[in-house]
RNA sequence: GUGAGCGUAGCUCAGUCGGCAGAGCUCCGGAUUGUGAUUCCGGCGGUCGUGGGUUCGAUCCCCAUCGCUCACCCCA
């Protein structure tokens, strides 16, 4: 080795064999669980105009501000690796008009880019599954992703999950605007007792400030005025419907008035699937989202109530009750002795098709080596079965059904050896 | 962008107040010639992240650099 050898980019992660078998697991169920609800799937591409996503996560977010893989195009335009896919989703909802005179439910998966700096819980590239409901007003609608979220989380086996809500004001942004000034009202006042960070929100983005992790800052955080005490009738209507709904559907939950979410396109109800868990250090959210009413108007579409919420796969991964199995064991492992080293396997080839063609998964033994060391390997891949094929096997034309697990082995035709595979192989 | 910690074998890590570089696991071979989780023996494998400096001598001390990790900011 004289080069330096070549590194995966920082924050981006190689998914080996091992891994790959939870990844499979949770992508199958991402396709059962949204397709049970009626969600279909849509594929916006990777890359997008870095005016979409400026148009509708915001200009002064930091995910626009600094965190955006962007680069020029040939003649000058610029484009953007995907930092989030709603607004993707939104725009080929709008180009393709899924979204006129009718709802659409959408679901996808895939990778996000985002140049953060990584660490536990947050990478460069990552993952999300989210869903899209678009044209219903609600607060149904919100009910029913909230619904599916959690009977997502419950098919992976992932318990510890909180569900917290709260809501920002509907579309007009009248109870928004109110809260909002009674808000900075109260930390005006409060000026003396606020850190630097949460000085800075105070103009930026005030709302943040109750999303501080400061300890110090629990005290201000708690005197301040909730949205909840300056909601409008019908915002106020809607929030108790959707908390309603859940309650009938016995969703647990509770209702967090210093829920905020970062995007600039929320409006009404908010809400996080979040955990306790170690294993995400400082991350707590697995899921996002809410509703955002305004967004296709804004990305020059006509108007369409929508909801939706988004899912860090990594995160869920790394909660996902770990085994899955160390990735996919063969059925049977088969050993071959005797012909020479690897040079006389012709048969055990056709046998291995044969076994195949039945449905079974046969790993061969490769690169020769004594019954001994064979059977070591059979071993290691985890098959249940060892089918031996040597001399004795061979003049018989036969082969040796071996259990690794125990009992005893019978040297028998292939059709029978296959029957006595298939009879140990269950599934769930 | 800011701060802290860490870079020694494929993996997990010891180590020397500066004196020839270690263990476990993995892998390969063997323990009377057709049988795998144990046990025993042997072997492969490292310019101690990289580049400078101090020194008779640096994996160890100093400086720089690159990389990784964790945390802040922000977010899934």
């Amino acid at each position: 080795m004289n080069a330096a050898p070549m590194q995966a980019v920082r924050g981006m992660n190689d998914v080996l064999p091992a891994e790959a078998a939870r990844w499979q697991f949770v992508e199958g169920v991402i396709r059962e669980v949204a397709a049970g609800y009626g969600y279909r799937e849509i594929r916006p591409p990777l890359v997008e105009k870095s005016a979409l996503f400026c148009a509708a996560i915001g200009e002064a977010t930091d995910i626009v501000e600094k965190e955006m893989y962007s680069f020029a195009d040939r003649g000058g335009e610029s484009l953007s690796l995907r930092p989030e896919a709603t607004a993707g989703c939104m725009r080929a909802g709008i180009e393709h008009g899924l979204f006129h005179n009718r709802g659409a439910r959408l679901w996808y998966a895939g990778p996000m880019f985002r140049r953060e700096r990584p660490q536990k819980g947050r990478y460069r590239q990552f993952h999300q599954f989210g869903v899209e409901a678009v044209g219903w007003r609600g607060p149904d609608i919100d009910a029913e992703i909230l619904l599916l979220g959690a009977r997502f989380f419950r098919r992976l086996g992932i318990r510890g999950l909180r569900l917290e809500i709260n809501t920002l004001g509907g579309a007009g942004g009248e109870s928004r605007a109110r809260y909002r000034a009674a808000l900075v009202d109260y930390l005006q006042k409060n000026q003396a007792d606020l850190d630097e960070d949460s000085r800075r929100r105070l103009h930026k983005n005030p709302l943040r400030v109750l999303d501080s992790k400061n300890p110090a800052m629990a005290g201000v955080i708690a005197g301040a005025p909730q949205i909840t005490d300056c909601l409008n009738a019908a915002d106020e209507e809607f929030f108790s419907a959707l908390r309603g709904l859940l309650d009938a559907a016995a969703v647990a939950y509770t209702v967090n008035p210093r829920l905020v979410r970062g995007l600039d396109y929320y409006t009404g109800p908010v809400f996080e699937f979040v955990t306790d868990s170690e294993s995400l250090g400082a991350q707590n959210a697995v899921c996002a989202g809410g509703r955002y009413d305004g967004l296709a108007e804004t990305l020059g579409g006509r108007p369409a109530p929508a909801a939706g919420f988004a899912c860090g796969l990594e995160r869920i991964i790394a909660l996902a009750a770990a085994e899955g199995g160390g990735g996919a064991a063969p059925d049977a492992y088969l050993i071959d002795v005797g012909e020479g080293d690897g040079g006389g396997a012709s048969d055990a080839l056709a046998i291995a098709e044969t076994m195949r063609d039945a449905g079974l998964a046969i790993q061969c033994n490769r690169g020769g080596g004594a019954m001994k060391k064979q059977m070591k390997r059979a071993h290691r891949s985890g098959a249940a079965f060892a089918v031996i094929l040597a001399a004795d096997e061979r003049a018989a034309g036969k082969v040796t059904v071996k259990p690794m697990h125990g009992g005893e082995q019978r040297t028998v035709g292939i059709k029978d050896a296959v029957q006595i595979i298939k009879s140990e192989k269950q599934w769930p």
